[in-house]
DNA sequence: GTCTATATCGTGATAGAC
DNA sequence: GTCTATCACGATATAGAC
């Protein structure tokens, strides 16, 4: 018979705290929350937190890597494929809202952390040549030279890209207020959005494409 | 002769408060700062700090508004004008780019603090209205209905505008950190895409537009 | 109005019993 | 490993002298 401890979900008592920390971390920032509410939310006391982590700067180290660790995954994968490139930023976009739609709070999180002067602090070249490395930005100066892709620079991709992601699950609190929608009004406005931000970043990007004249499904 | 003490920067006590306060809030947010980081960038002690504006979540109520208040103003006079509606606009995005390179922190600092469950939370309507009020949003509709502006809603169109505009000062630690860029290099950064975002967002919103043909200046 | 001193509480972290 | 109890500190806020 296999050992299934490894295989079920771990409910160690590490990684409950992990797991609360986790969420508790992302939702309130490092300073926005306390270690005994983290510990709270484990069913745990303090004692533990620090007795598996240190301390709670060490803790938020591990959680704050690891989410950008997952975030950085979910688009390598994307860009680690043989797809043309204007079908890879399709998919980049697909990827992205169906990521963020899951894990909201991530780049808020990541922005505020390392907006901070005392901040975390990420290994400047690691996650830049982590997604130079897929190719992709190669790519992108390929088809500009071929005159199929709008020559715009790679950072400024990047941030059309980004900001027309993560914005508008980011802001969805004060957008929900001012426009004065429901939750569930916003999930589906989201839906739409993504496919005009689609729509517009593709039709810019590639002035030529085929692909332009369709219309919203 | 003129009483010339309202007119001159008011450098009383509470004024020099009011401006530490708003500085070191915007920069922290409210559960990343004290009363006595307040007090100290005043040259003040925590004591007068709460002698004028009685508690920490007051004061810090107080700049909130006010930066609220700021970034709307920046806004409805561009709105209140006579402009064609692609003009107001062009006219929009360049007085965002220029309040944002001013006030780069306070989007942030607003959707952070409306976010957070125990946080702010401003009169739903009044922020709308105050927008609606300028017409804008009819504006729309009608250029909507007379075939000339690409048929997405209010929400989206907003969403849109937001999203290229705030994102890339909320996220301009990040992406120097990634790209390995200057302060001095993103600024410039900014400028060109600002010009970016408008052909983009132009070209999207009125697709039959001749203005679309012009390229960067 | 402005300061010092202090009350009161919550925080991160640890010692020590079990 | 897990808990309770506690320490040392820094936070908000206020009392009271000047």
């Amino acid at each position: 018979m296999l050992k299934l401890t490894k295989l079920k979900a771990d409910s160690s008592t590490e990684q409950k705290i992990r797991d609360a920390a986790k969420e508790v971390f992302i939702a309130k920032g490092f300073s926005g929350c306390t270690s005994r509410e983290i510990a709270k939310a484990a069913g745990m006391n303090v004692a533990l937190v620090n007795y598996y982590f240190r301390s709670k700067t060490a803790l938020f180290k591990i959680i704050f890597e690891a989410a950008m660790g997952d975030f950085l995954l979910s688009m390598l994968d994307v860009f680690n494929t043989d797809l043309p490139l204007e079908e890879k930023l399709r998919n980049y976009l697909d990827r992205e809202y169906e990521f963020l739609a899951k894990y909201p709070e991530i780049p808020s999180f990541i922005i505020n952390e390392m907006g901070r002067k005392d901040g975390v602090h990420i290994d400047n070249t690691a996650v830049f040549e982590c997604i130079e490395h897929t190719g992709i930005f190669a790519e992108c100066k390929v088809e500009q030279a071929a005159g199929r892709m709008r020559e715009i620079d790679i950072t400024s991709i990047t941030v059309l890209m980004m900001s027309n992601c993560q914005f508008p699950f980011m802001a969805a609190a004060v957008i929900k207020q001012v426009h004065g929608i429901s939750d569930e009004q916003y999930e589906k406005q989201l839906v739409q959005h993504k496919q005009i931000v689609t729509d517009m970043l593709i039709g810019y990007l590639f002035p030529g494409s085929i692909s332009n004249q369709k219309t919203q499904k």
